[in-house]
DNA sequence: TGTACATCAGTGAACGCGCGTTCACTGATGTAC
DNA sequence: TGTACATCAGTGAACGCGCGTTCACTGATGTAC
């Protein structure tokens, strides 16, 4: 039952999502291959036509499952239906820390779902949701310039002396700095909270906890 | 071989104290009983007079470790040396995110160290750490009421109704409320930090964003 | 205090099972002529 | 266009291994007398 070249790239792509998938909503470690093979209407044996190993799978399956985490997230800030400029970073919160978001592990946020895992994993793992990690906070502190942040308590915070420039609209490094240090703390809230709201049992104190961080990260 | 009563007890806490530290560190699926019992100079076979089963093993490697996670903060926050009042928000968070929590996994903070498999459990096990994660926002909140928050920024974010019973010091059910909702928000951050400095591969990049999450969190 | 004995913490062989990986095999694909 | 054949995606039996759990056994504990 050999199949035809593009119809190995097709199969390769179904277990790879499938995968994705699969460590978001059970972890790293809870994928077997024969389960996986199955999930995907193949047997156990072919799967080394594809991957090298089971540890190759789990490195590439984390890379694809933090990519459509990215994907559902820009999805949010570039929607395609308004056709101008980015989302900023109210909508982008309140998307990140929705019911819908919570609900659907799988498909989420891969940062959160795989933290724990991640943390407890060797270097080259690591580095693979550090980078998206560097992304994530990108997007945040992009969000967050789009945001009309010229005014009231949104720069509290933000280093006084980056007031003078602030009219032009070119930006000091100190700017910058605020911008992107803010961001990082934004993320590192958006993904606790995600996780916490993930591990309450009762669904209205869960929504209670989603509320309560979007109110108060809009702050910053 | 048998041993008294007291010794009993002793061995049921070794094992519970050793499966602490290992769902830590490797994470909650990762103790396997035979490894567990040899650790701790046993064979695997007298694992069951101490325990049902392995589930019910995990549920309480769960609670201990969350327990001690917990007493590690409030050593923090009420330390014996300086025998006055609890330490404040500030120092607080000064240990939580410290590079020496950060690299002691296995007896530090177990919110952060098991969140992510903890979202995937069942009810009954994310019941347990969702109450340490209330006891953890009231230590949250306790820290930042020692801290003297009277004045300046601080209390830019909360309701400015509250401010006129400020003048007395008793408390508002909306000072609360607010006292509260910035002790979840701070929560989140702490733990999402936690988790994305044990990601980090480069130590000094890891140790960046420790000090930027502190220096941030500090404004509230 | 001394002896006889029931208890039970700890031992280690054994169980059935699912795991990752290997491999001889199959038959459709797609190229060479 | 038609035929002969090498390739190789997918199959499923088999491997050695570690797992959670059970159980007959051991010998020190600690009680009854």
């Amino acid at each position: 039952m050999a199949r035809s070249q593009a119809e190995k790239a097709q199969t390769r792509e179904r277990i790879l999502t499938e995968a994705a998938a699969q460590i978001r909503d059970t972890g790293l470690e809870s994928v077997s291959i024969a389960n996986l093979m199955h999930s995907v209407d193949l047997t156990h044996g072919g799967f080394y036509n594809h991957f090298e190993s089971r540890a190759d799978l789990l490195v590439q399956a984390l890379e694809r499952a933090l990519e459509e985490g990215a994907a559902r997230s820009r999805q949010f800030r570039d929607p395609s239906r308004p056709p101008g400029r980015p989302v900023g970073f109210e909508s982008f919160v309140k998307h990140y820390l929705s019911r819908s978001h919570r609900d659907a592990r799988a498909q989420g946020c891969a940062l959160a779902a795989l933290a724990s895992d991640v943390a407890r994993a060797d270097a080259p793992v690591r580095a693979v949701m550090e980078q998206r990690f560097e992304a994530f906070v990108g997007a945040v502190a992009q969000a967050m310039q789009q945001d009309d942040h010229g005014h009231g308590p949104g720069e509290t915070r933000a280093k006084a002396s980056s007031k003078v420039s602030a009219e032009t609209s070119a930006k000091t490094s100190a700017e910058d700095a605020a911008l992107s240090d803010r961001a990082t703390t934004a993320a590192c809230t958006l993904i606790g909270a995600l996780l916490m709201s993930r591990v309450m049992t009762d669904p209205k104190q869960s929504d209670a906890l989603l509320r309560t961080v979007r109110e108060q990260i809009s702050g910053l």
